[in-house]
DNA sequence: TTGCTTTCTTAAGGCTTTCTTAAAAAGTTA
DNA sequence: TAACTTTTTAAGAAAGCCTTAAGAAAGCAA
């Protein structure tokens, strides 16, 4: 999962992206609006944690550029700013949740986990793929009720493709999604993650479409 | 707007009610799990906002119950149960949103607006021609619901056609739509994939004009 | 820290599909 | 029929993808 983390305390912010870290996500963290304008609009985000009070633009201001510019990523607002009425504002804006500090870093992950499970129209909090199961709060997966390990870059690659069964991903957007923007990586690791899928999970749970990426395919033989 | 409300208690039942129906939303007001149940099953509605605390079984079974059974219904619990455990457990059992009581109306309001703005972005667009289905978005191709696939000079040209579909097109447009000006295709290439389409999706997906160049046929033989 | 294990990244060779070309066959027009 | 256009076929070239393996990096345990 791929988050932009906005928030300008230096402490605050390496704790939560930390945290998130953790919990596996892929963090790009920044500290100023104009910044997070423009890496929510160089990049595919899964999910956007804005604080409202940054030192360059107000936090709400970022998120209606946003909404103007149409990028739709869900967004949680993280903020000191507690009353009903800020609250009110924040999502009539255009956010998706809010949560005021001080926060308690399990509901954040529970509540981002929900925000994804919502965008991708996933019914249950456990989703499955023919004879897979993922369970996104303990990142584990298992096959026929078999658990099977994967590393953290295969397991991100098939819950974003689990996440969006009919699409078709680019080879490009793919490594977006799996690595940082300053982290160029010039080769062909998706071909060789796809590889370590096929083997572990089946040759058919991705299917090449030749010239274009990979879609998600079946868990059968 | 369509919402299903489960509260046990009276007047906070009414209260919430009454406060929705002022908002224009179109309420249905149950007391207990089971009337939750059915009235989710019965019929579709925008959002769920749920108690945990029902006379006749938790608002936890009642939720999982739902997800199980494939009701994909937004869910905000709206509950006295305040801890962080609790929350998650909330939300990880596939709740959207948490709010905990008492509770301000205009935040759940709000967040209620949330949900429904997330919910209705739709998908994007088909594009049909007789019995094909182009799906623009993932690059994929149907007839009569049976996936067919293309190279990508054969997508392109059949995109391509189909985007103007009354329009006659000279060989030349064609192969100037088809490749870069620095790439010069001195030869047959476009009859070639006009060969290959009629092969793949019938003889009169595309006509000839004499002369002059190719024109969008019908699906049919 | 050190050494051990797992995971990541890169590159190269082999394999498969698609592209391009050319030439023969078929069709159309005058 | 002659002249011309379009279709079909086939084969070598090019591009795209898969697989393997090895060194680098990161994570972990003592």
């Amino acid at each position: 999962m791929k988050t932009l983390l906005v928030e300008d305390d230096p402490l605050l912010g390496q704790g939560i992206a930390d945290a998130l870290t953790y919990q596996s996500h892929l963090v790009e963290w920044v500290k100023t609006g104009l910044h997070a304008l423009s890496f929510a609009h160089a990049s595919q985000f899964d999910v956007i944690i804005l604080d409202l009070g940054l030192p360059d633009m107000d936090g709400l201001d970022v998120l209606q550029q946003l909404r103007n510019d149409n990028v739709l990523t869900p967004v949680l607002i993280l903020t000191a700013r507690s009353t009903s009425g800020e609250k009110v504002t924040g999502l009539d804006r255009g956010a998706d949740d809010y949560m005021v500090k001080p926060f308690d870093v399990p509901e954040l992950m529970a509540r981002l986990r929900a925000l994804q499970r919502r965008e991708s129209q996933q019914k249950s909090p456990i989703i499955t793929h023919g004879n897979l199961e993922i369970d996104p709060a303990n990142l584990s997966l298992s096959k026929n009720g078999e658990p099977i390990s994967l590393s953290r870059h295969e397991y991100d690659l098939l819950l974003h493709m689990i996440n969006r069964p009919t699409q078709v991903f680019s080879r490009e957007a793919l490594v977006d999604k799996l690595y940082n923007w300053d982290n160029d990586v010039s080769s062909n690791t998706v071909e060789v993650y796809v590889h370590h899928l096929r083997k572990k999970l089946g040759k058919h749970i991705i299917k090449t479409i030749r010239g274009i990426g990979y879609q998600l395919g079946s868990t059968s033989e």
